[in-house]
DNA sequence: TCAGGGAATTATGATATGCTAACAAATCGA
DNA sequence: TCGATTTGTTAGCATATCATAATTCCCTGA
């Protein structure tokens, strides 16, 4: 119905107010600048023509909302940006740490046929290769931040914020480390000096600022023995 | 080098000037306004555009020519293209008469690397489903154009122009009637008072304009008995 | 309650892309 | 060669997207 085709820039700030929100952090136009990579002006000028199109609005208090209408078109969005990371992860081999940026060209690309196909071809994948749900997809409950995880358990990465896909590079040495979806690692410290945290997996030992740890999440495994 | 990536727009008229070229027809600035869709002057600024950075000249004779950057870039966007629409076809499924317009959106969003990679998960495949060559494959010599097939003459059809892309209707219609790149058929009729010409395959009669079949091409097979 | 500093907004301006209307140029048929 | 049709160009606008500079808002600490 309100299958109006957005732009490509409109589209990339739905998503970004999406997983911004999805991350509960607050919602600010500078944020947006920052991580859209614009001046703070264009993005104002870009939210004044989406509160026109009826997609965000602004709250009692000052923060930016969705309206329903731009709430689905950011779910589709997130949608089709997480099943193009799957098919470049799991189908092409594109590497773990690249195929967010790769996906981010891809997903504004898809037409509604080519998502229903590509879904079906990849078996209706519930997470992308970072572990974030597919809009609609419930988390499980015993996910906590790995911050929250005491010395000594041993856990299993399941998501990696996508706060975080915005640095390559960060994501490269995640990946080099198996810190991704699915890996199991023992946590062996935690440094407030340091304000880092160190996580092992047979001999290789991984240290991981709390500011990232933070965005990184587990599942505590219940030792077997 | 040369990767200075361009907008969409440039890309889709460097693509639309390719496939002009390669069917042999002059490339003028109207067909480009009729085939893409927008007006004579909006060609013209673009043109003026595309000239200002090198991407195509005007020739001694007035027409359109690619500079090497432009051809260059021109083929590398069709290769995308065709890419693209094998992977819808014979990957997703997507409807034979279909996959144009969905490569159209594609095209456009596909990095190096993704080419590259989908390239290999394709098997490297040499025309797309149409039966355009990849930009560098060379077309078998024994193809012609249907108009030139004698009545009587059995034939393989090997590729469906461009050109007849532009309508998806009737894309459908020659899918229905399995006048797609493999099938065979005989040429059971031609009229010049009808313009149209008459293909047979098994029980199945199908009647084409000859400005259509001037734009299929076939080889024709040479009897087995 | 006020100063500071961060955040939002306004003022201006640029570029790409598109349109319609009007005009110029080229080409083709008789 | 002339006139009609086709084609190309200009002129004049509009919108989306982006930037910088300047200004206004607003919240927080003293």
């Amino acid at each position: 119905m309100d299958s109006a085709k957005h732009s490509q820039v409109i589209e990339e700030y739905l998503l970004t107010l999406y997983q911004t929100q999805q991350s509960g952090r607050p919602i600010k136009a500078v944020n947006l600048a920052e991580r859209i990579g614009v001046s703070p002006p264009t993005v104002h000028a870009t939210l004044v023509r989406m509160k026109r199109d009826g997609l965000v609005e602004l709250g009692e208090s000052k923060e930016l909302e969705f309206t329903p209408a731009g709430l689905k078109e950011a779910e589709n969005i997130a949608y089709r940006h997480n099943l193009a990371e799957d098919f470049l992860c799991n189908t092409l081999g594109v590497p773990w740490h690249e195929v967010h940026k790769h996906a981010h060209q891809l997903e504004h690309a898809m037409t509604p046929l080519v998502v229903e196909k590509l879904a079906e071809f990849l078996g209706k994948p519930e997470f992308c290769p970072h572990g974030t749900p597919m809009p609609g997809t419930a988390l499980p409950d015993e996910m906590i931040s790995l911050v929250e995880v005491e010395v000594g358990t041993e856990m299993e990465v399941t998501r990696v914020s996508e706060e975080l896909e915005d640095s390559e590079e960060l994501l490269r040495i995640l990946h080099d480390h198996q810190v991704i979806p699915g890996q199991l690692h023992t946590l062996v410290d935690k440094s407030e000096v340091m304000s880092s945290l160190t996580l092992e997996q047979g001999s290789e030992q991984t240290v991981l600022p709390f500011h990232v740890a933070d965005k990184i999440f587990v599942v505590p495994v219940t030792s077997p023995a």
